[in-house]
DNA sequence: ATGGTTGCTTAGCAA
């Protein structure tokens, strides 16, 4: 079972180039980020000629998450629903070959102790709530997705320059690491423990050209399924080229 | 410290 997500910086501008993706790379599941777009933009029918299910939470303008998969997704969930008045698009879960796939796009936060922030810390302990709540400390759980993270100074660049920013300081490294001690493994660094790896590049710096970048999307998975990870990477390619999204996809293998 | 680029929406926000 191949796993992937991707930060695709809108559905519509990015259309073909995710059909060329899924048909080269034939994931079983592909969790996409910042759709950018409401339900009824979504281009359900490419989709299922190229043999892909989606289960879709839109948003009009911003964020925008979905999961695709070859077979049907199962108790399709979007958002927390824990009775807060959030409007944003960030989260939706469903059952796909019986592993409960979360694909989430956690708040950048713009820049720390601002009003995104305080929601950025805020919505990761929602997330933490979530999994607690819906039993998700056990059983095969993937939690897919941007997680506006980058875990360790192995996963940025050049970290001076990132340190105290809102993807790299001591509170969300402390938030990443609480989604570790609850179980979950992150998928790449079970097969790659260098630096040199990153998943999204500043469009404003040409960060790509110089691999200046960071690894903020992942893949954790829980004790379940973490023993049967046999392979992951971060698909550069797909970042090159004409019109790139800033992301690219990250994959992840199972037996 | 600022601005660089891209996308959505059409001047400014978000990333």
């Amino acid at each position: 079972m191949l796993i992937a997500t991707w930060n695709i910086n809108s559905i519509r501008a990015r259309e073909t180039r995710l059909l060329d993706w899924l048909q080269s790379r034939q994931p079983d599941v592909l969790c996409i980020q910042e759709l950018k777009a409401p339900e009824q933009e979504f281009p359900f029918e490419s989709l299922q000629q190229y043999g892909y299910y989606a289960a879709v939470f839109g948003q009009k303008t911003y964020n925008g998450v979905a999961i695709l998969a070859r077979s049907e997704p199962e108790d399709v969930e979007s958002g927390f629903g824990d009775d807060t008045d959030d409007v944003q698009a960030r989260f939706i879960a469903a059952t796909v070959d019986g592993v409960r796939i979360l694909s989430t796009y956690v708040p950048n936060g713009e820049r720390v102790r601002s009003e995104k922030y305080i929601y950025k810390i805020n919505w990761l302990y929602r997330l933490r709530t979530y999994l607690k709540d819906h039993t998700l400390l056990t059983g095969p759980v993937a939690i897919c997705g941007d997680l506006n993270i980058a875990p360790e100074e192995r996963d940025i660049a050049n970290p001076d320059a990132w340190e105290g920013s809102v993807l790299f300081n001591p509170d969300v490294r402390a938030e990443f690491r609480s989604l570790l001690s609850m179980g979950f493994m992150d998928t790449f660094r079970l097969h790659e423990a260098e630096s040199g790896y990153y998943s999204w590049w500043d469009y404003r710096n040409r960060g790509f050209e110089r691999n200046d970048g960071l690894r903020i999307d992942h893949i954790l998975v829980s004790r379940e399924l973490s023993p049967q990870c046999t392979a992951a990477r971060i698909d550069r390619e797909a970042r090159e080229g004409e019109k790139p999204s800033d992301h690219a996809p990250v994959l992840a293998v199972f037996d």
